[in-house]
DNA sequence: TATTAATTTGTAACAATTACAAATTTGAAA
DNA sequence: TTTCAAATTTGTAATTGTTACAAATTAATA
């Protein structure tokens, strides 16, 4: 949640397996300061002006690896787009259908017991609601 | 969740206000009976040989339809293909990331309180686990 | 320094979905 | 009935997000 140094970011990759380099270092460092649940061409367009030969791919690339090594989650609420959140803990995602924002919410899957699922292995949790958020709510006069 | 006759397919279509045309109860039905969360794909597949000049643009505006009208709903776990489940009762889906069977569970997000989105107006609500199911666990000798 | 491995890049392919206009069907009014 | 308008379906083409893949670059090792 807060801001981490270069140093910081390379070595928290590092004890997730993920070897630093510009490009991961850059994009972890985006995800982890724009906690907006960007796609990844908002992280693209937000990197490309800095790394001038960043390629998409690579951005794509990236992402995998860092959901792969859970240094991030990948997001589903749209059927169009793939979000990224660099914030690994349980927790949910609201997303308002009017100002396309997406929230946090505190809320563990994880940790609410689950009989129907008895005997199968869990591995990922993922909670999301859509809705219309307060401030467009309160914006329609 | 038992087989529902044509006319009763009929009837609950335009209960919620969807006009019954053939392709419209076809797909219902298809969807009704089979309760695996298709694709697409796999709903156009089923009913091509006997609708056959069926369009897949005809299974996307349907199933959209439907799930504008409450009659079914959308159900992603991966980022590369849309569900869809004529259940619309509260619950969530477990995705085998082995068999790729998506199985429901039994739980109701929408009667947890969550006292981050107080004032929000939270429209529709989504759980889904991914995971290895007992049978793929049990068959790894 | 030379060689190999890892990473990044760019292009092209791919797959799911949507836009859109033409064709068909339906339903109501004449 | 027949006619006309509206709704629905269809097929094609466009669009978008993502992936495959091989070349180029960079980093690591001998």
């Amino acid at each position: 949640m807060t801001k981490m140094s270069v140093d910081e970011i390379k070595k928290h990759l590092g004890d997730h397996g993920v070897k630093a380099s510009l490009p991961r270092v850059k994009i972890y460092e985006y995800l982890n300061t724009h906690r907006t649940h960007p796609t990844v061409d908002e992280i693209f367009n937000a990197l490309s002006d800095e790394l001038i030969t960043l390629s998409k791919t690579t951005v794509y690339n990236t992402l995998d690896l860092f959901v792969k090594h859970h240094l991030a989650v990948q997001v589903l609420i749209e059927d169009n787009e793939a979000r990224y959140d660099a914030d690994t803990s349980h927790h949910g995602h609201f997303k308002c259908t009017k100002c396309q924002t997406v929230y946090d919410f505190d809320f563990d899957l994880s940790s609410t017991s689950i009989p129907t699922l008895e005997g199968h292995r869990l591995d990922d949790y993922h909670t999301y609601i859509r809705g219309v958020c307060k401030k467009c709510l309160e914006n329609i006069h």
